[in-house]
DNA sequence: CTGAAAGCGCTTACAG
DNA sequence: CTGAAAGCGCTTACAG
């Protein structure tokens, strides 16, 4: 335990410990050699601040939370990754909660800023949250949280649309798709959304399943899936943990992809872990993401007027499930 | 902002602060009925305590960090996982930090115990870091951070060992290692060492590639082992990703999995997430390493005497890239 | 530019 | 069981 605080070094120093405080922070005016005369008795002295104090007289951790159903999966993982990383550089530090779609701990959890243990939270959620105040310093992505959050999306509609599409134009015929279903009102939706528009537009029967599952259940809703449209020759799905499991059961049912059938998937975050096959894929730009919304959360935590929503483009990847 | 605090709701309910923050916290002993009036008083206020004063006086944040190289990587994203809900459950937070295999950033927040901004630190590193005071309460998985850190890790040597007779059981004749070269004295090192033991048990020639690289470049490093070792029919490699990338090398020179060459893997993480193929791994009880890095961190935290070392078997897994 | 002082909101000996 | 007080280690008006 470092038992020597700035009242110790402010006396090696000569000085008074608003001094120190001064010379040591930067804030407010010092002489320069008296910088120097304190600097070297803090290094002296072996002096490490106290932060617990410091965030204490300051109000503030410098640190945000990011609530995410789980980290042990590809896109929360980067999404974590990349806003940690941007974070660091502005001096803050993450907090990760995994809420394992526990609407409890989610709550629980909301209630740390009001506690002063983090400055703000990052928050992906798919359930719907009343009661929280709208004034705090909350961010999410992809997902409404109540209203009045700011918050992070694709152009989930036109970059669905675009994929669709183009299995339409690949001469597919029985074109289904699957999506997870969300209590909130998410960005997620419009994915689905523009397949329907699409399937309408070209008279063609809708083969939809948006079930309301965990992570992990991918591939049992598949299987659900080519019970109920086994004469499918085209998929897309909400994400590629579920394109990934279509190839499974596609596999298990002894299709040959592309050739029976192809599959697209959505988020392009599972290429990079060298798995097979490389997914057709809409690509998201995590890291442009990550960035926006950690800048949303800063205006935020400022106080600073943040727009309600951006939009960070993704486009689609041609992969190997695909013709 | 909160303005309500404890001398609030102490003067609401017509007792001293200290009364109401032993009533509020159970600390110290107080008459029921003042219990029921203090609480009645701070849900009329609506107090929330100032968790960053509490931690102030209490010298604990209740919160751990866990430094990895980057939480987009299965295994290290389960690692992470499994801690935080287990640290959840102690009431302590778990701060993410990545610090992408860059020396600085680790040093750097090293000195987070030292500045109280956290009560401990799991540490997964990739490089040797002398001068870390060994009475830190710092654990670590699979790597030997310095010396006298209590650590994690799985039985690297006899499951490797197990994995690789069973390829030689299988009637494979050019048996190679991929495995990641670390600069710390580390557990993973086992796993190689494991399959040289066998390659001279049967007199057989080494094919091992032991690279120094970083996350991503896997397909490089199995790329130039398969220039060095074209004829290779077997292959153990010291991680998932390793052994995903070996496949789709075999792939691109036109071998078939299993047929002309089989693989085994190291940490049986891919599998959760559907990808294909599914590898015949040596897989790691991730929870259960988890869980032992955070009591055994804990027992730090407590100035409690802890093991140095803890083992969690690990253990072959087949799949389909062997026959 | 600098020092002495106040105060952030808690918790915990210390007396009763 | 309870109250008054001290103090945790900083930062920041406030006077000089």
């Amino acid at each position: 335990m470092s038992v020597v605080t700035i009242k110790d070094v402010a006396k090696e120093a000569g000085v008074g410990v608003g001094t120190a405080s001064r010379a040591l922070t930067g804030n407010g005016s010092v002489r320069q050699d008296t910088v120097e005369k304190v600097e070297a008795a803090a290094k002296k002295l072996g002096f490490v601040p106290n932060q617990l104090a410091r965030n204490f007289k300051m109000r503030s951790n410098m640190c945000v939370a990011i609530i995410i159903p789980t980290v042990f999966h590809p896109f929360f993982a980067k999404v974590v990754y990349y806003c940690e990383v941007e974070l660091y550089k502005l001096g803050y530090r993450l907090i990760v909660v995994n809420s394992q779609d526990n609407v409890e701990k989610e709550t629980k959890m909301l209630n740390m800023i009001r506690q002063q243990r983090v400055d703000g939270i990052i928050f992906i959620t798919h359930y719907e949250h009343d009661n929280i105040d709208p004034t705090l310093p909350i961010v999410s992505i992809d997902r409404h949280v109540g209203s009045g959050f700011p918050y992070v999306t694709s152009n989930n509609y036109s970059a669905s649309y675009e994929a669709v599409k183009s299995l339409i134009e690949s001469g597919a015929e029985r074109i289904g798709c699957v999506c997870g279903a969300t209590a909130v009102v998410s960005g997620t939706r419009h994915r689905y959304e523009a397949y329907l528009d699409i399937m309408q537009e070209y008279a063609r029967p809708a083969r939809l399943l948006k079930p309301l599952f965990k992570h992990g259940q991918e591939m049992e809703v598949m299987r659900e899936y080519f019970r109920l449209y086994p004469d499918t020759d085209a998929l897309f799905t909400g994400s590629d943990m579920l394109a990934s499991a279509a190839y499974h059961v596609a596999r298990e049912r002894g299709m040959r992809v592309p050739e029976d059938i192809q599959i697209i998937g959505y988020d392009g975050v599972l290429d990079a872990w060298e798995t097979h096959p490389k997914l057709t894929t809409v690509h998201q730009d995590v890291e442009g993401m990550a960035n926006a919304v950690v800048d949303l959360l800063m205006k935020r935590i400022r106080g600073e007027q943040a727009p309600p929503r951006v939009e960070i483009k993704a486009s689609l990847i041609k992969g190997e499930t695909t013709r």
